[in-house]
Parts: C-alpha cells; structure tokens; sequence
DNA sequence: GCGGGAATTTAAGCCAAAATTAAGCCCGCG
DNA sequence: CGCGGGCTTAATTTTGGCTTAAATTCCCGC
C-alpha cells in the first residue's frame, strides 16, 4: 500500500443500497472499489479472496451477527474495522469496542463521518508501510529524495547533497522526458540564474557519479544535446 | 512508553469535575494520573512541561477553542488526540475529525466507552514503540525520553533538559530520516520562531555531548547540510 | 578528415552553513 | 538579593560543497 486510497476495503451490509452509497463516496474520495458482502457467508469468502486491508462491519446481518463475524475474521489475520450499526445502546458500543474493533457508527451517518474516521484508522494501522513511499528506481539502484539517500544492494549508502537532491527532484518530476537547461537551473537557483549553465554540469557530472556504474557513459541521466538532460524511464535504455 | 497504561495523558477541560471524573477512571484503569488543564494556556503549559502522549480536548474552553488549540499542539509535535465536546452538530464532528483529530465524542459520555476508544488508539499510534520496550536505543546508551534520562552501562545517568528532550523527541518521530530545521525549530519553540536558527546549533551540540561518543564526530545524530539533521536508524552507521 | 560549438572532466579557490566556544541573560529558588 | 541552571546571543573557526575556470573530449556539419 503506497497510498491510504489503495488501500483494500471490505463492506459488510445486508442493505444493498447503504452499500453502494458508501461505494461510490469511497470511490469519489479515490478510494479503490471496495469488496461488498451482503452476508456472514459471502464476507468469509470475500475475506480469503481479497485480502482486505480493512473492515467496515454491519453488527445485523441476515446469517449471524457482526461481533462474532468480527471475531472469526481477526482470528484468521488482525485487520483494523469499524462497525456501523443501527443498535445505539450504549452496552452495544462498549461490547464492540470492547472486542477490539476500532470504532463504532451508528446508523443513520454520515458518509464524510465514516471516511474520516476510516481514513484515521487506515493511517494509523499502516503508518510504518506508507512512511516509504517514494523511490526512485534506477536499475539496481534506490533513491529516496526525501531523505537524499542513494541505496544499491551489498553497497554503503550514498547521500545526495541539497543541490544534486533538488536537481534530481526535477528530473523525476519529469521522467522519462526533457528538462531544460533553463527549467533545471530555475528550479534549483530560482528565477535569477545566469552564468550557472556551466556549474549544472557539474552538478550532474556529480549526480552520475552517484547514479551511474559508469558516469563517463551514463545509462540513466542522459544528455540531450542542444535542450538539456532527462531521466530514462523504467525500461533500461 | 513499555504499557499502554505508561501513556502520559493530558486532559483539558473547563469543567473540574469532569476532569476528576475521568481522572479517576483512568487511575482505575491502570493508567498514570493524567495532567489535567482548565484553560488553553494551561494546556500550552503543560504539553510544553510534560510532553504527553495523547491529548484529550474539550472544544470549549474559556480562552479560545479546542480545535485551535489541538492544531497549535499538533504543529510542534503531533500526539493523538480525541475530542470531547457538547456539541453534537455534524458539522462540529466532521470538522473535528477533518482537523486531524483521532476521535470525536459528545457529551455526555461513557467514562468506559472513552477508555476502549483511547486504548484503541494509543494502541495503533504507539504500536511500534511498545514492541520495543519505550526506550530510544542509540548504541550502547538508551534514552528513555518520557524521563529525560540518557543511560548508559557503567556510566551515571545524564538528564536531559526540556529543550533538548523536544529536540530529540522530534528527531525520534522521524528516525532515519531528515528533519529540516524549521521543522525542529517549530516543534521546540511553536509558531514564532525566528533568530532560533542559531540557538538550534547550540541544542544539538547539547545533544551531542550526552548522546555520542565523540560529540565533534557525532555517529547517531548527523547532521544533513544544507536540508537538516537526522537521526541514524538502527544499524551501526 | 577538419573545425567549431557543445558537453565533460578535473582541480582549485571561495563562500556560506554549521560547529564551537564563551559570555550574558532570565527565571525560579533558597 | 545572590545563586545556579539552562537558554540565548554573539563572535570565531571550521568544513563541505558550490562555483569558477581551464583543459579535454565528443559530436556533428562541412
């Protein structure tokens, strides 16, 4: 999971209508389609065939009830959930909140209220996954520009410094086409760069060095004679 | 942090008989007696002094609102939090949850019902640091930040005064990656930082002397030019 | 092949960021 | 009121990396 909208949502309501409702916010808020299950049965099947990263769980259902549902499911892999329920009695929410579960709603709700929420606990729960998000890949090589770090299998990290991370920054910005001489020296320097022309080439003569197994014949920061540099795409040039 | 019951918790609300209310129910759930605040400026206060690790926020308050104050909070150093409020207004809810608040309850409230919901996220939040026993490992030495202490084996412990407990508390959150100065400086002195710039060299020297070997020679917390400092992550540098 | 502009490469000097050190200030406390 | 710890300020030194410059190689049209 890169980010929180990737992750895999599994619903559980014998109401056909609350499901597509809260589908299709899901899915304007850029959310993947969620799994759906109108009961105990088809969300066990559901479960094992979609891996689910979350749960949002209907306490009445017509083959059983949420709670034990619930339990069954977390048994077999602990993943975070929400209950909604028509049900406000306060024993029921403690008794669900009680079995671990993350959060209860009770209907009617609001579904920017249930998002919310969902979008909190889904953070929470996979922080540490979507805390790396965001490498560059370059053949056997890592890079993470937040952290300025160039990694490579059995190798000592190497770090970027602030200019060569924002230069490489650009580039990625435009991978796989050409940036300017102009546009690379206005985004590292700002607006009144002149005379620099000469100082991005070493800059990239730099980056190569950090980037390339063979800087002298680069592989993936490419020159384009006369217009500027560019970052090869996925595919090995 | 070792048990969830270890959790410094900072309750503010205007009313003190809530506050004891609650207070109670946590010392009789195990947990430590939390701070209590009756005022915004109380709460500055207190997050400043005893660096809590889940704030819960009433949202009316005599001298400003609770939203305000949660995002003040959140900017310096983000802690979980949960609102209490008598508002039961859905727009109140959703801004509330919007703000980046982990949970939101209206009043009146189970006692128990805010227990399970704290638990729940004091759980996930500090899923990580419970794992590994609440203690900072940086070679040899062990800083147990909710103390202050930086030990050693066969070495007199050193404290650790508030500023720098900030400063690395901040650097904790973000293990292993760079911290920028403006973020360090916003987390340490808020908002209105300007000239600290300096002052924040002086801190890290500070630092260095009780957490490394050779304090000109630093291995744990390095400093990153030109972006920030970092803190190394696990391995050995 | 030749010539000229374009890009690379290398090394040296320079500059600003950060480290270091010490002195002064402020606040709580005896 | 003086003391002490810790925070801030200020002045100085150090260092890393940015820029400059000059030599070299590369590419392309002629």
């Amino acid at each position: 999971m890169r980010r929180i909208q990737d992750a895999r949502i599994l619903l559980v309501d014998d109401n056909p209508d609350l499901l597509a409702l809260v589908g299709s916010a899901l899915q304007n808020a850029g959310y993947q389609p969620p799994c759906a299950a109108q009961s105990c049965a088809a969300a066990r099947r559901a479960f094992a065939a979609a891996a689910p990263d979350f749960l949002v769980l209907d306490v009445n259902l017509p083959d059983g009830d949420g709670f034990t549902l619930f339990q069954e499911l977390q048994a077999r892999r602990e993943v975070p959930a929400l209950f909604l329920s028509a049900r406000d009695a306060d024993a029921d929410r403690l008794f669900g909140l009680g079995l671990g579960a993350d959060d209860y709603l009770t209907k009617p709700f609001l579904t920017q209220e249930l998002l919310l929420r969902m979008e909190h606990i889904l953070r929470r729960a996979y922080r540490a996954e979507l805390a790396q998000g965001g490498a560059l890949a370059l053949g056997r090589r890592s890079v993470s520009l937040g952290d300025a770090l160039v990694t490579a299998p059995g190798m000592e990290p190497l770090t970027l410094t602030a200019t060569e991370r924002a230069l490489l920054q650009k580039l990625a910005d435009n991978r796989g086409h050409i940036v300017t001489f102009d546009a690379l020296c206005e985004s590292v320097w700002g607006d009144g760069y002149y005379g620099y022309e000469n100082a991005l080439n070493v800059h990239i003569r730099h980056l190569r060095e950090k980037l390339e197994d063979d800087p002298s014949h680069p592989v993936w920061l490419l020159t384009v004679r006369g217009l500027g540099y560019k970052l090869a795409g996925e595919a090995r040039a």
